[in-house]
DNA sequence: TCGGATAGGCGCCCA
DNA sequence: TGGGCGCTTATCCGA
């Protein structure tokens, strides 16, 4: 496709929802939340109904550029080539497109959303459901991570009735995740005028100065993996095979 | 393109390391660090030479589902369609493929590198050759990030020759960024058995609740912006439109 | 809208 | 390879 027929056909695609996907070489400059420049090379650009725009390179699944929804596409034609001019509120993009390998505007539709098991929340709501994995007296008392003390993953009680803050982590602990139930258990230290508090790091391992940083500070950790409900699928998915 | 042919076109160019983009309607399973599903729907599909495979859906820019590079991708065609199988040594993936819009395998000759000014370490470097931005009085020592005492953006004395620990943030600073800086000012003042220790966190502007934790730690706030040394490209260009 | 926190975060650097 | 952490982080969620 040459550069005049591009530039007819995006423009096209522009102004209604359709979903435009090209190859082309182009040099791409950024402005905004901080400075870009790419020398000139192929990519594969993507511009959403939602006026998301993406720029891949051949490696990586993050766009090496790249403007939010809601930006401004417009086509400036010249002879030096064709520029994608890209703006919103606070950032600018240019693009300069210099030859295109393929282009596509097409119609996607999609209604659906993504569901996600595993997350941070689905183990909090794991170790409510089973305490003792916390310790043989825990009581729990809310996964209400929203209270006034803070967005705190589990909240409650042990035999002695000390109260007991659990941060989940979905993978390693490390310093900031000890650092982060630091500051919860000493924001409720100092809400109820309490002297013991403690504080228990979850997660399925931690990192060696992660684990010296929290017994340092009179931490536990407990070791946990994230709940994995669909783990099935994939033995489903094999009998499923042609 | 029919379900045969786009398996026949995938097939051959999974052997290559060009850059694979289609659109479709489809179904995706994954299971690994997490587990998720995604009903029927239209989405754009990339497979980049290394292997990252990309799925988009119409808006954002992250990608719904991804596997990232060194996937083993390989095709299973049955009577229900053709199945996109994606593994890796913790991963899998099963992208179930019920229509293709479009397909196209390319080659993308890119060997540039995007160049970015604005970021923390821009901060750090500018504070250097800038130090009265911190204070009157204040030495800089150095932007060696990793030290044994940690990965601190600045270092430096005061007139009083107190150590000087500057920790920069690009955009709005929050409570993380304050317990990040009060971890490396007191493992600083224990490893050197020090008692007067200056925190500073320099960004363009804090929050209030960070605001309050950074003063009652006895720390102080420096607004600060990133540099934009490119920022004339935007007025350059303007010039250069036709 | 702002603030706080998670993310299947990703990607980079260094020990 | 793993830890630590920045990111044009994006995205979600509650106040």
């Amino acid at each position: 496709m040459d550069l005049v027929e591009f530039a007819a056909s995006i423009k096209a695609a522009l102004n209604s929802n359709l979903s435009v996907v090209f190859a082309c070489n182009c040099v791409v400059n950024y402005s905004g939340r901080a400075e870009s420049y790419l020398p000139s090379g192929d990519r594969i650009v993507i511009i959403k109904p939602d006026k998301t725009l993406i720029i891949h390179q051949s490696n990586g699944s993050n766009p090496v550029n790249y403007m939010k929804a809601d930006t401004n596409h417009s086509i400036i034609t010249g002879k030096g080539g064709v520029i994608l001019k890209s703006t919103n509120l606070k950032e600018s993009m240019h693009t300069e497109v210099q030859k295109v390998h393929f282009f596509h505007a097409h119609l996607l539709n999609d209604t659906e959303k993504i569901r996600i098991v595993g997350t941070e929340r689905d183990m909090a709501n794991h170790l409510v459901e089973n305490p003792s994995l916390v310790s043989k007296d825990f009581k729990p008392l809310s996964t209400e991570e929203h209270t006034k003390y803070g967005f705190i993953d589990v909240f409650g009680y042990d035999a002695n009735n000390n109260l007991v803050v659990v941060e989940c982590k979905r993978y390693v602990g490390n310093l900031n995740a000890v650092t982060q139930l630091r500051r919860y258990v000493e924001k409720i230290k100092k809400a109820k005028g309490l002297t013991n508090v403690k504080g228990v790091l979850a997660c399925p391992r931690i990192s060696p100065n992660a684990l010296k940083m929290l017994t340092d500070w009179g931490f536990e950790f407990v070791s946990l993996k994230p709940p994995r409900y669909l783990e099935r699928f994939d033995k489903h998915q094999r009998k499923l095979d042609f």
